[in-house]
DNA sequence: CGTGTTTGACCGGCGC
DNA sequence: GCGCCGGTCAAACACG
C-alpha cells in the first residue's frame, strides 16, 4: 500500500544533457501509495518535454523478493541501485499488501455473500407473503390491517439485515472473520426458521441459551427478542405486513387537464368527497382490471394532479402500467423499510414528516408519515420540461423499481437510524430521483394521446385472479 | 342493457 | 359523548 523510503533516491540521466529530468524522489519520511509514486513519474516525464524519453518507473518483486527500482529509457532497461537495507522492511511491506488484499477479497467475498442471502430471503419473504395474500381474503386481511395498524418493523429487517451488520461491525471492530460467519450464519438460520411458522420458537430459544457460542447473538438480539417472539407466534404475521404494504402510499403530483392519470391501468371512479380545505373534489377510484385488486388512489385538484396509489395489485398489469407500478410499488417497500421501527421503538413521526430529501435542484420526494399511513409523494409538478433529456422508457422505469430497493440497502449500513437509512437511499444518488420523476413523467406525457383522460373499458387485460 | 359516473347516506376513526 | 372528517357504499342516473 505505502512504501517508506528513508532514502533520498536520485535518477538522474545519463546520457543526453537535454533529458536533464533528474527525478529526485525525496520520499523521506513520507508515505506514498504506489499510483502517486507512478504519478510523480508520469509528471516529471511531462515536465521534460521530450517524447522520445519515455520514462516508466515501477516496482517489482523479483524471485528473490528483493525491491528493484527500475528505469526504462529508450527502450533500455537499466536498474539503479539496490536497497538491500530496505529489502526486508519493504518485503515485509509487501506481504503486509498481500495479506491485506487477501483480506479485502474475503470481505468482499463475505459482503456478497450476505448481500446475495438478504435477496434471497427478502424474495422468499415476498413469495410467503404472496402466497398467505392469495389464501386469505383481501377483505379479512383489509379488516386485519384496519384493526391492527402498523406491524412492527418488516420481519425481515429485523431478524436478518440488521444482525447482519452489527455482525459485520463487530468483525470490523477486531474480531476474527471466521466469528462474524458464524454468526451470520447462525442469524441467517434463525431468520428463516422464523418465517417458518411451524417452527417451535421457544425450543429455538433454548438451543441459543444453551450454545455458549452463541452469546453474542442472543445479545445482538435480547433487545429485540420480545418482539421477535411476538411476531414469530403469529401465523398471521405475513397478512399483517400485506396490509402495512397495502397502506403505504405513494403519491404523485402532476400537472394534468385530466381528472385522471394515464398509467396504462383501469380505474373505476367509486365515490367523490369535497375535502375540507381543497376547494376541489377529491376523487376514489380503484383499480378495475381484476376483483378485488386493492389498489385505490384518489385525485384532487384541477390544475395539479394528486394520485395517490395505495396497495399492490394482485394481478398481472399490462406493459403500459407494468412501470408506473412497479416503481410505486419499489417505493412503498422502501417507505415501508425506511418507516419501521428502530430498536428504541417507533420512529417519531415528525422526523420522518419532516425529512425532505433535498434531491438535485428541488424536492422533488418526499416522506410524510403523517397519519394514517405513511407516505413517500413524487412531485413532477416542479419538471418544467416533461420531456426531460433523460427520456427513459417504460422497461427502463422498470428497473428502476428494483433499483429503489437496491438503493436502499446499499446505503442501509445499519437500521439502528431507518430514518437515515431511507433518506439516504434516495439522497445518495442526486439524478436518481430526478431520473425516476423524468421516466414517470415520460410514461405521463406518452400515455395522455391515447387514454386522454379517459381509460379503456373494453376488457382486453386478462385477470387471472379468479 | 351493460358499464361507468354521480351523489347523498352511512360508517368508523379521531379530536375536543 | 359529540361532532367533524375521510372513506366507502349503493341507488339513481347517464351514456354508448
Amino acid at each position: 500500500m505505502a512504501a517508506t523510503w528513508n532514502d533520498a533516491i536520485a535518477l538522474g540521466d545519463d546520457s543526453t544533457a537535454s533529458h536533464s529530468n533528474s527525478l529526485v524522489m525525496s520520499f523521506s519520511e513520507k508515505r506514498l501509495p504506489l499510483h502517486e509514486v507512478d504519478f510523480f513519474a508520469q509528471n516529471n516525464e511531462k515536465k521534460s518535454h521530450d517524447d522520445h524519453h519515455k520514462m516508466v518507473q515501477h516496482i517489482e518483486l523479483s524471485e528473490d523478493t528483493s525491491l528493484d527500482l527500475q528505469m526504462k529509457n529508450t527502450g533500455g532497461k537499466r536498474s539503479i541501485k539496490k536497497y538491500g537495507d530496505e529489502r526486508n522492511e519493504l518485503a515485509a511491506l509487501v506481504a503486509e499488501l498481500h495479506d491485506m488484499n487477501a483480506e479485502n477479497h474475503r470481505l468482499r467475498v463475505l459482503v456478497d455473500q450476505v448481500n446475495n442471502d438478504y435477496n434471497a430471503l427478502h424474495m422468499q419473504l415476498i413469495k410467503l407473503m404472496q402466497t398467505q395474500h392469495r389464501n386469505r381474503g383481501d377483505q379479512a386481511i383489509e379488516k386485519k390491517g384496519k384493526k391492527e395498524g402498523m406491524v412492527p418493523r418488516q420481519f425481515l429487517e429485523m431478524g436478518g439485515f440488521s444482525e447482519r451488520d452489527k455482525a459485520f461491525q463487530q468483525y470490523l471492530e477486531g474480531s476474527k472473520l471466521r466469528e462474524s460467519k458464524s454468526m451470520i450464519e447462525l442469524m441467517e438460520s434463525n431468520t428463516v426458521q422464523a418465517l417458518e411458522p411451524t417452527k417451535d420458537n421457544s425450543s429455538k430459544a433454548r438451543t441459543m441459551e444453551e450454545n455458549p457460542g452463541d452469546q453474542a447473538f442472543q445479545g445482538c438480539l435480547s433487545n429485540k427478542v420480545p418482539k421477535l417472539n411476538s411476531l414469530m407466534g403469529h401465523v398471521d404475521q405475513a397478512s399483517e405486513t400485506m396490509a402495512i404494504i397495502k397502506k403505504a402510499r405513494v403519491s404523485v403530483r402532476t400537472r394534468s387537464e385530466s381528472s385522471m392519470i394515464a398509467d396504462g391501468c383501469q380505474w373505476r371512479k367509486y365515490g367523490q368527497k369535497m375535502a375540507k380545505g381543497n376547494p376541489c373534489p377529491r376523487a376514489y377510484y380503484r383499480c378495475t382490471m381484476c376483483t378485488g385488486c386493492p389498489v385505490q388512489r384518489c385525485g384532487e385538484d384541477r390544475s395539479v394532479l394528486i394520485t395517490t396509489y395505495e396497495g399492490q395489485h394482485n394481478h398481472p398489469l399490462p406493459p403500459t402500467a407494468m412501470a408506473m407500478a412497479s416503481t410505486t410499488s419499489a417505493a412503498a417497500s422502501m417507505l415501508l423499510s425506511g418507516s419501521m421501527p428502530s430498536a428504541d421503538g417507533l420512529i417519531n413521526p415528525t422526523i420522518l414528516e419532516s425529512a425532505a430529501f433535498p434531491c438535485s435542484h428541488n424536492n422533488m420526494a418526499t416522506l410524510s408519515a403523517s397519519a394514517p399511513f405513511p407516505t413517500i409523494t413524487l412531485d413532477l409538478t416542479k419538471q418544467s420540461d416533461t420531456n426531460s433529456s433523460s427520456q427513459l422508457q417504460r422497461d427502463q422505469l422498470s428497473l428502476l423499481a428494483p433499483l429503489l430497493s437496491e438503493k436502499f440497502m446499499s446505503v442501509n449500513p445499519s437500521l439502528t437510524d431507518t430514518v437515515n437509512a431511507a433518506t439516504a437511499a434516495i439522497t445518495a444518488d442526486p439524478n436518481f430521483t430526478s431520473a425516476l420523476v423524468a421516466a414517470i413523467t415520460s410514461i405521463i406525457g406518452t400515455s395522455h394521446p391515447n387514454n386522454n383522460g379517459n381509460y379503456n373499458t373494453s376488457g382486453d387485460q386478462q385477470c387471472n385472479n379468479a
